[in-house]
DNA sequence: TCGTATCTTTACCAAATGGTAAAAAAGCAA
DNA sequence: TTGCTTTTTTACCATTTGGTAAAGATACGA
């Protein structure tokens, strides 16, 4: 009787389990992240990762196993700076501290940015529930936060759904359409100049009046 | 000796011909926004156009070519918001007019944007040689514009581009990642609060400082 | 109505792809 | 070393998928 690794009924995780399930997650993302699901084939992700293909099955359950796998995994990850947001902060700084935090991240973990937009684009066929249990309440919370911010005067009012829906699309915006941009910029840093573009825009944006 | 339509090479597009490449392009418009290039099957766009695989095969030379044909045909009609850009208006007006317009058609042309946004989010394999010599030609003059009119004093100062990025990634946004947007919003009417937040926001940005 | 060109269907095929069975190899505790 | 478990490889398989050949049906001008 053999216990599958990949149906999680191992006793223990070996160092060569750990070692291997790493390497394919790892190469899966970077195949899901600029193929999405249906134009990433098991071959390639073995080929990526060094690893044979079935011995690639002996660790995860298939193809649908290792994404999902991979999403879940990566959600903590990709909301942390939202968890990070802090309600005794200064209201304008932490919005825009975020706003960094989130355009850092599409800087740094472009891979993860696709694979959710890739996701999200398609309709979230393997992440519904996930976003309606865990992000869906975080947001909630969020805009709760905002509210109160607002209703404090710290903040200009804004939709704070909106208002989310407007960072993540800027900043996620610079890995997602990298290509675009590329194109459109060349050379140039677009970093650095989005950086100061965001932040002096959602600071403009947020700005309460003063009354 | 056959002159097949696929290849471009018939005398003149007979009426059936017209009607069943609209009705093909119709529904490949369908398929491959939803399931982006890989994850569409011709047998797929041959259900949605009731029309049989080989004779679509008749009609274009493969899955790419109808890809490519789309992907071409609607990119104009996806930059005419921007060729509506008037130099001689007011320039506020024009951009907040520029905004509304590309958010209605977020709206209006879900399809078109989740078909560029999948195109783009892999690399623009198939699209890269139309984004250089259209859009970015296109994007120059209207940087170039932008920035007149803030040497002008009409305009706060911005990044031309990082301007117009943020405003592709805020209106795009309500269309490639509704399925987000439905969780978080509910039944909400997502296009009405975006309208108003958006046409806020880059008022907000744009007006120049008294002075 | 006839003949030709256009259009559509039927019957396939080769390659790609997700996945499996089972044997071989490698680790490892005693 | 021995014996058992874990890991990896080899050799397959069934299905899906993009695409083709060729016969059959249909439209259409003369």
């Amino acid at each position: 009787m053999q216990d599958t690794p990949g149906a999680q009924r191992a006793r223990k995780t070996s160092r060569i389990q750990m070692r291997n399930r790493k390497r394919i997650l790892d190469a899966a993302l970077e195949v899901f992240s600029t193929h999405g699901y249906r134009g990433t084939t098991l071959d390639q992700i073995a080929e990526q990762a060094g690893i044979s293909k079935p011995n690639i099955l002996y660790y995860f359950d298939g193809k649908e196993d290792i994404h999902v796998t991979l999403l879940n995994h990566l959600m903590d990850e990709w909301l942390a700076p939202l968890h990070a947001v802090d309600p005794d902060g200064d209201p304008l700084e932490e919005i825009v501290g975020y706003v960094r935090r989130k355009l850092e991240m599409a800087r740094d973990l472009p891979r993860e940015s696709r694979l959710f937009a890739n996701e999200i684009l398609q309709g979230a066929p393997r992440m519904a529930p996930h976003l309606e249990s865990v992000l869906k309440p975080l947001v909630d919370d969020t805009a709760r936060l905002i509210e109160a911010w607002i209703a404090a005067g710290k903040l200009a009012p804004v939709d704070p759904r909106h208002l989310l829906f407007s960072i993540w699309a800027t900043t996620q915006h610079y890995a997602d359409f990298e290509a675009q941009v590329q194109v459109l910029m060349g050379d140039a840093d677009a970093h650095k100049g989005a950086s100061a573009h965001l932040e002096r825009m959602f600071r403009r944006l947020l700005e309460p009046d003063p009354s």
